[in-house]
DNA sequence: TCTGGGGTCCTAGGACCC
DNA sequence: TCTGGGGTCCTAGGACCC
């Protein structure tokens, strides 16, 4: 099984992990009995990896399908119009899962339907379904209808835990359910998404297949502490990296930010310890993209925040209100000033910190961090480290 | 005593997703 | 003792406009 950030939760579990009753989401220390007892293999997250392994199996994809969405780091959607006139759609899903496991090692499964959301469903099935051999193709409607009724309502794409409590004793119980439901009354006692979402079981497409990743609405960066922060300068320098992060997410994106938000935090699991948790906002006078402006701002905001006597055990920066090139317009009477070459000096460590031959960041983050997260048990970063190579011997 | 109709923008809170 | 991180969308209500 893996572990979340921090080596604090358990968040994806092998078949074999989820046989011995591992339930998503709990505390590792809660198990660390069993984990000995059982000998379950362990892993701290390794994001590189992942971000990696991603990589290759969305361009080859892309190669294998003439329109996709890349919806999350493992999951994509295919427009396999016009592909039925040619093979039959439930080969074609075949064909894919087994070139995706030939090239990159990734078993994938595959849900094929006229809607997002029943191929969400068709997906979950092959998933689910050993005997599907992961590829469900749900085009007839009446196998649309099979599957409708075995699943219930909270499998489906877009029905959470909230949801589900107030459909259930609306009589509400499997997806099929939904999909009976009167439009109306969906939309008048929920929104229009749940309508949505009861029009697509019904064969009807209201979400499209987003091709180009849409401009972030917001960044966020923030992080639990590897051990408890009790003074100001350590939790300052972690607000800084934490800025230097988000600013660098930022620059990726092409985006210039005009608000940035800090928030610190105690642990909420121990009763007995005082608990604080507050944020605060600043707007800055003109869009930037400059760790510089963003740190300058970040530690006053800090100032206001922090309190003695508290054991900090989180904090995090996010920015928001986001500007393309060019687009602001200034003030007419008080025009703020970019400082001279900011961009040029961005750029340049932002090369440098991609380039893998060192990094260079602000004095402000600290050296060897003592805040910094827990990953007890990484394993390699056998794809983007050339230390760690996969051997065969 | 009686008080219209049609809009926009912003924010907080709630819900969902991975 | 030890409990993750990063996003989006929708709605209601308040404030404002003509």
């Amino acid at each position: 099984m893996v572990l979340s950030n921090n080596d604090g939760c358990v968040v994806a579990r092998s078949r074999e992990a989820k046989a011995l009753g591992i339930k998503m989401g709990v505390p590792v220390f809660q198990i660390r009995d069993q984990i000995r007892q059982q000998g379950i293999a362990v892993f701290s997250s390794n994001y590189a990896l992942y971000a990696d392994m991603s990589q290759r199996v969305m361009s080859l994809l892309e190669a294998l399908a003439p329109r996709v969405e890349v919806y999350s780091i493992d999951e994509a959607f295919l427009d396999l119009s016009g592909v039925g006139n040619v093979v039959a759609l439930d080969r074609f899903g075949r064909e894919v899962k087994a070139k995706v496991e030939q090239w990159t090692g990734i078993p994938v499964c595959i849900g094929i339907a006229p809607t997002k959301t029943l191929a969400k469903l068709a997906n979950h099935a092959a998933k689910q379904y050993p005997a599907t051999g992961g590829v469900v193709d749900l085009t007839a409607k009446t196998r649309q209808h099979k599957l409708l009724r075995l699943m219930p309502v909270n499998e489906v794409w877009g029905i959470g835990r909230q949801l589900t409590r107030k459909l259930d004793a609306l009589g509400i119980k499997s997806a099929y359910d939904l999909a009976q439901a009167n439009l109306k009354t969906l939309r008048r006692s929920f929104s229009v998404v749940v309508e949505r979402t009861a029009r697509e079981l019904n064969g009807e497409s209201c979400l499209d297949l987003e091709t180009v990743q849409a401009a972030k609405q917001q960044i966020i960066c923030s992080r639990s502490f590897g051990e408890r922060v009790t003074d100001k300068a350590t939790l300052k320098e972690a607000v800084c990296s934490y800025t230097a992060r988000a600013a660098e997410k930022l620059r990726s994106e092409s985006q210039y930010t005009k608000a940035i938000t800090v928030f610190i935090r105690t642990g909420m699991f121990n009763p007995n310890e005082p608990q604080y948790s507050n944020s605060a906002t600043a707007v800055l006078p003109i869009p930037t993209g400059d760790t510089r402006d963003l740190t300058q701002v970040a530690v006053v905001l800090l100032d206001h925040l922090w309190r003695e006597g508290y054991r900090y055990i989180k904090a995090g920066v996010m920015l928001s209100d986001f500007y393309a090139p060019g687009v602001y317009q200034p003030e007419l009477f008080k025009p703020g000033q970019e400082r001279p070459n900011a961009k040029s000096l961005m750029t340049v460590m932002d090369t440098i910190n991609h380039s893998g031959k060192g990094k260079v960041w602000f004095a402000g983050q600290g050296v060897n961090p003592a805040w910094i997260m827990k990953r007890g048990r990484l394993s390699p970063a056998y794809t983007t480290r050339w230390n760690d190579l996969l051997k065969v011997r």
